[in-house]
DNA sequence: TTCCGTGCAAACGCTTTGCACGCAT
DNA sequence: ATGCGTGCAAAGCGTTTGCACGGAA
């Protein structure tokens, strides 16, 4: 995505265009996996520009307001992971080496109805983690 | 859960029985929804029994190892939530108020075949919190 | 008696916040 | 020119850890 592209999806959203937001949002995309905030940090300074990690923080909320983006807690370490959120996939994730796969199968969509007729609330969204080993590690 | 039976489970795991660990696991049966820490900490006090923080985190590691236990991250928050494992549910949490419904329904086991046909995983395992509105705040 | 479990307090690490400065608008 | 975004440092807060004591086996 271009910068130009960047700069006016962020309009669209009322969001300043700054250079280190459109940084930020240039390392999630090239690294369309869920990042940790100092994994995005590390990014950042290997592309020799400074930033400081509070300001990653405060634009990660941001993002997540805008719903730019996808807030994940991997339940290993507490750390929270960000991904954006183009389209709808979901993580799946190895029990021994921990890569990450994508699965663009969503099987909750079907269920929604169900579920919505059974407990009367109305579903807009959710989450899924699926657990497993991979083909290396089985 | 009677003590006895309790007594004869933490056994069965070789967990030595004491009465911080059956007390934990008393209030986590009574409360069956995801409770943090502290909230069990404050249950835990109102049965007019003291406890440290500390030691319900090492009880909750422990019956998270012999798999007693499931550890949920809640995202709203960073606090870790724990519930037994009594069969196979997945949450449903309002955004608005925050409440937590459970579903008994899971879209996701029909599914997993085809998962691991795409992907060649063995899944292990899965992880599904649902979001919405409940009747109330809708 | 032995060793594990617990309580307390301090440390830890991720995340958030207050404040002053600088940049986007 | 104005107000929002950023950097820095410090605070916050959930969780973990070290150590000495007490209780389970």
């Amino acid at each position: 995505m271009k910068s130009n592209e960047v700069k006016q999806l962020f309009q669209k959203e009322g969001l300043r265009f700054t250079s280190q937001r459109n940084l930020v949002f240039d390392i999630m995309s090239k690294h369309p996996r869920p990042l940790t905030a100092d994994e995005i940090y590390f990014l950042y300074l290997e592309q020799d520009e400074s930033i400081s990690l509070s300001t990653i923080y405060r634009i990660l909320e941001l993002f997540l307001e805008k719903e730019i983006i996808t807030k994940t807690l991997l339940t290993d370490n507490n750390k929270a992971c960000y991904v954006l959120r183009h389209g709808h996939k979901h993580l799946l994730v190895c029990l021994n080496c921990k890569k990450i796969t994508e699965v663009k199968e969503c099987p909750v969509h079907y269920f929604e109805d169900d579920i919505q007729n059974a407990t009367q609330f109305k579903i807009t969204g959710h989450k899924l983690e699926l657990y497993g080993l991979c083909p290396e590690c089985q």
